[in-house]
RNA sequence: GCGGGAAUAACUCAGUUGGUAGAGUGCAACCUUCCCAAGGUUGAAGUCGCGGGUUCGAGUCCCGUUUCCCGCUCCA
């Protein structure tokens, strides 16, 4: 059986799910009270592999690099960020969902029609009119309902005023307020207190029926003026820092501005374990660039990320880049390619590489009435031929996720090896990339005496001091230890054995393919740092 | 949001027509062991997801609920 038929099978994921929380990846959040929807918790494990896996991407975005610089904002932010990045608006607007066609929509946009009216319906074709009868039939027994073509007559408008915009039903669901954004207040005072007061006020000079009335726009109002975002994210925290950091650091275009972190999202649905979770970590960089520009630098992005997943260890054959198709395209964006990864229930989003042109920033500039622009003293002005152009520049962003990228390593990295001729050499093992395995070294003797116990305490302290991440582990036989190590994707193991006393070496145990080789006590760090580098 | 399935020890699971809670693995201690989940002895660990109900008696039957998985739908 093929590695990739291994990983296909349908249990991979309820066997991560199980070795997440057996050996300290993952915990369920909030476990011992029964969990709480689509929360994690990263165990020992779990937090080692997500913090390598995010700070090699700021090595490769920021560090090593002259073009890009970091920042770390505020979760919270200003309303009317989200109120100028389209997110408070787009997230709020009541939904409903026709109950015919499967149509969902916003109940402000929909053709208005007087309640008691004809209201005709109009499918694509005779057989989708067919099966929309029969559901009707279901839907309102007691109408009777005719069919001509692809028309259904008979239905008449309800009270709430408006049909169907796709087929014209006035069969629908409950409006439904989507809050995409997890809202909270911001100041001590509870929201309720004045929600409270507001209420009985109305009650008392205005009386049932007009409290009844504007009971909603009455709430509203109350968590209105003191409501604050989660950010859902961390991308609008750079646009709105563009001239603070262009100016602090005398940035010139092109730059970038990266930023990891959490974000929040009241998804639709959460689904497989920690890939769609309403709380999530991102690593955006949000790349500024002349107009024109941004057709160049989406292809030159898209090429870097592709590549820096590979770099994780990801199977190439696992990875590809998907452009977006027009009518798929985000309302900011001119041009998207995701890095998609192949996890076992198929091919999903690991990160989007998107042309925002300069809509975030000028939405920005117009809501807050500030210049976000960039003088450039040595270009020609393309509109006056003069030198010196002022310009609103274009962004292209890579925006990843950081807790699909520790699925996604987990996902490739595991791997279930069968037992040779002799029965032996079964094991389960982690393949990660050995600078994302939150164990670099583990440090055995082979046998609980004779003096080993304490040289590799020796050695492991050595590894403390430097900062490496080791563990002593005299525990059981010498076998377990290797297979315990396997699992949690520890790259290289030294065990100190009978020879050591005599020529001060040790052996160094590879992960992948088992090899050993004997190399000097005193050469071990450099030996495991050179190999790290090197990985 | 809809439909289906599941929940018993840290993990994987068994538990008969309702009658005192089980196994393997793992974990801990000791012995043995000079290299790939070896062997032996001992031990700890479960309000059977949670809440109700039926019953003399519920892991088992009924209702509700939470969480997870699969499919559909939806969102980015």
């Amino acid at each position: 059986m093929s590695e990739v038929q291994d990983k296909r099978e349908p249990e991979l994921m309820q066997k991560l799910v199980s070795l997440s929380k057996r050996r300290g990846f993952v915990y369920q959040s909030s476990e011992i009270y029964g969990g709480l929807k689509s929360a994690y918790d990263y165990g020992p494990m779990g937090v080692e592999l997500k913090r390598n896996l995010m700070s090699e991407w700021w090595t490769a975005m920021v560090h090593s690099r002259e073009d890009v610089v970091g920042i770390d904002a505020s979760i919270i932010m200003h309303p009317s960020v989200w109120k100028a990045s389209g997110h408070l608006a787009s997230f709020s607007d009541p939904l409903v969902d026709c109950k015919v066609c499967g149509e969902r929509f916003r109940a402000d946009k929909a053709p208005k029609v007087e309640a008691g009216a004809d209201a005709p319906m109009e499918f694509a074709d005779k057989g989708k009119a067919k099966d929309a009868h029969e559901k009707l039939a279901k839907l309102a027994p007691d109408v009777a309902f005719t069919r001509e073509g692809k028309s259904v007559m008979g239905a008449k408008a309800g009270d709430r005023g408006y049909v169907c915009p796709l087929c014209g039903s006035p069969f629908m669901s409950e409006e439904r307020q989507f809050n995409l954004m997890f809202r909270s207040s911001l100041g001590p005072v509870d929201p309720m207190g004045a929600a409270a007061e507001m209420i009985q006020r109305t009650l008392a000079e205005q009386g049932a029926d007009a409290l009844k009335a504007n009971l909603r726009k009455i709430l509203d109002e109350a968590v209105q003026s003191s409501a604050v975002y989660l950010r859902p994210e961390t991308a609008q925290a750079m646009f709105v820092n563009f001239l603070n950091v262009q100016q602090s650091m005398s940035m010139k275009v092109p730059f970038g501005i990266a930023q990891m972190g959490k974000s929040f999202r009241n998804e639709v649905t959460v689904e497989h374990f920690i890939f769609r979770s309403c709380e999530f970590e991102q690593m955006e960089m949000e790349y500024f660039v002349p107009p024109g520009e941004g057709p160049k630098w989406l292809e030159y992005w898209r090429n870097q990320r592709l590549e820096w997943w590979k770099k994780m260890g990801l199977s190439a054959e696992r990875l590809r880049l998907r452009a977006h198709e027009k009518d798929e395209l985000a309302h900011y964006s001119d041009g998207t390619y995701d890095v998609e990864y192949d996890f076992p229930w198929g091919w999903d989003e690991l990160e989007g590489v998107a042309s925002r042109t300069n809509y975030d920033l000028n939405a920005h500039a117009t809501a807050s009435k500030k210049k976000l622009e960039y003088f450039d003293p040595e270009a020609d002005d393309p509109a006056t031929g003069k030198k010196g152009w002022r310009y609103m520049p274009h962004v292209v962003e890579p925006a990843a996720g950081a807790t699909r990228g520790v699925l996604a390593v987990l996902c490739d990295a595991y791997a279930e090896e069968a037992a040779d001729a002799e029965g032996k050499g079964e094991r389960t093992v982690l393949r990660l990339h050995p600078r994302l395995a939150p164990i670099k070294v583990g440090i055995l003797p082979l046998v609980k005496k004779e003096g080993m116990p304490e040289v590799a305490r020796r050695i492991a302290d050595e590894f403390f001091r430097a900062g490496v991440t080791a563990k002593y582990d005299e525990q059981h036989a010498i076998g377990r230890r290797y297979a315990r190590h396997d699992e949690i994707g520890t790259p290289y193991c030294l065990t100190v054995d009978g020879d050591t006393a005599a020529d001060d070496t040790v052996t160094i145990r590879y992960r992948d393919d088992r090899r050993q080789e004997r190399i000097k006590v005193a050469e071990a760090l450099d030996v495991v740092k050179k190999a790290l580098a090197d990985a």
